[in-house]
DNA sequence: ATAGCGATTATGTATATACATATTGAAACG
DNA sequence: CGTTTCAATATGTATATACATAATCGCTAT
């Protein structure tokens, strides 16, 4: 059995070898051709098929482990994973940018901005363990004349000082933050909410519509820097997520 | 200036070299130390401030370019990226493991199963060109004893044969499609519903109570497999979503 | 039998080297 | 002065080699 005609003609594309052997190999698990628990052909055997060094197989199959498709052990060969928890890839874009995608003009309004010790609550969003001072923002996105998003934020300003200096009229703190604090984690959590009387006043809709929430924590180094809230109608939004195997 | 100092007693942790480069430059570069735009040591730099070959400093130039920390240019050198999209990671469980999570009994049960030639409808939701026959199935995941989730499933019979010779009383088609058939591509909607009478009725939710909706479409080798709409009370369900700078 | 030990084997990491390729900057030329 | 050409340079890919490390097989001694 042979993997390729190492001989062929190039099939038009002009890939590294490196990559032609994860592919290949990609495919044949994709295509379930190559069963989870299927062991893969050892390096040097590839080696022979490709007729190419270990260094080149092992770059490819390196690759492919550590994108989570297959497992090597040490004396025993590599393996084709069982199948993965399925991670699926969800792009969050700021919201000026989805609005504008949808062709309409984009404005952002600051409903209220409140700086204050933060409170338990406070706390409680940004993951804080010691008190300080917070500012609190509230905002609408439009997308032309309707109400987009309700954001409802908390940014710590002990992470980010200069936040306080900043009024927030018509610039969004998103934007504003990002370029500023250097993010190295972050959390969402996706949940579906009835607007309560509140939010339904500001997003002009029915009280106890059905909204989309998206909510987002952010770290800099370990040091909690903002909670946000994004209250969608539920019309007005669909998140979209995408799996593709991970091309190595 | 240099990185580190190369004749530093071991941190501790035992990392191999190309490791250490890769995660010293993405911890300059996530502190934001070096800015977006700012360039990079040269290999041959890097090279001699941590005294390896540049196979090695290679190999992590190499592997931050691909999980989009740097961009590198040839006869340039490498430049630190603009801060990326922010791309979330959402793991989607199998809904049994989210239930058996909460220590609650789980149980699957079908409502409805119907074979039947593709309506221009479900056409539109597996994405299918041609008509064919399609299994069009309805079921509820349970917590205990109340509802956790409703699915409405079509699956493609023309990629999947077997499923009809399935009944699918007591096992969900989820646990059953995977495994039999290589998925190549899946992509997701997420939006907030009000559940109409009958999603009320089988929740045993108010009518249009808010609710989380969770679409997946799935291709095995370009060809559509199944599409299933996950329903949520909005009480029972928050979807988590992370984002990690790569490990590389 | 079985516990321990050493040889074997596949992967993991690193080196020195070589040549390809894209891009830039400067020299040569019209 | 603008354009072409060419050499320099940084990255991209691949090779052959070497030694480290982990796991397994099979042999030996208890």
């Amino acid at each position: 059995m042979s993997l390729v005609e190492t001989d062929d003609v190039d099939g038009g594309e002009s890939l590294s070898l490196h990559q032609r052997i994860l592919s290949d190999i990609r495919e044949k698990i994709l295509s379930g051709a190559w069963a989870p628990g299927h062991r893969i052909p050892f390096e040097h055997e590839l080696t022979a098929q490709y007729n190419c060094s270990r260094m080149t197989v092992n770059k490819a199959l390196s690759q492919l482990a550590k994108a989570g498709l297959i497992e090597r052990r040490r004396r025993s060969g590599s393996f084709v994973r069982q199948p993965q928890s399925q991670a699926a890839v969800l792009e969050l874009h700021d919201i000026r940018i989805e609005v504008e995608a949808l062709g309409l003009p984009y404005r952002y309004e600051r409903l209220e901005r409140i700086k204050r010790r933060s409170s338990a609550d406070d706390r409680a969003r940004l993951g804080l363990a010691a008190p300080g001072p917070v500012l609190a923002l509230e905002g609408l996105h439009f997308a032309g004349e309707r109400p987009f998003a309700l954001e409802q934020r908390l940014i710590n300003l002990s992470a980010v000082a200069e936040a306080n200096e900043e009024e927030f009229l018509e610039i969004a703190p998103g934007p504003w933050l990002i370029g500023r604090v250097p993010w190295s984690e972050a959390e969402h959590r996706i949940r579906a909410m009835a607007a309560d009387e509140n939010i339904a006043d500001a997003l002009d809709i029915e009280a106890s519509a059905p909204c989309l929430v998206v909510e987002r924590r952010t770290w800099s180094a370990e040091r909690p820097v903002t909670h946000v809230r994004f209250i969608y109608p539920a019309e007005s939004h669909t998140l979209v997520a995408r799996f593709t195997p991970s091309q190595g």
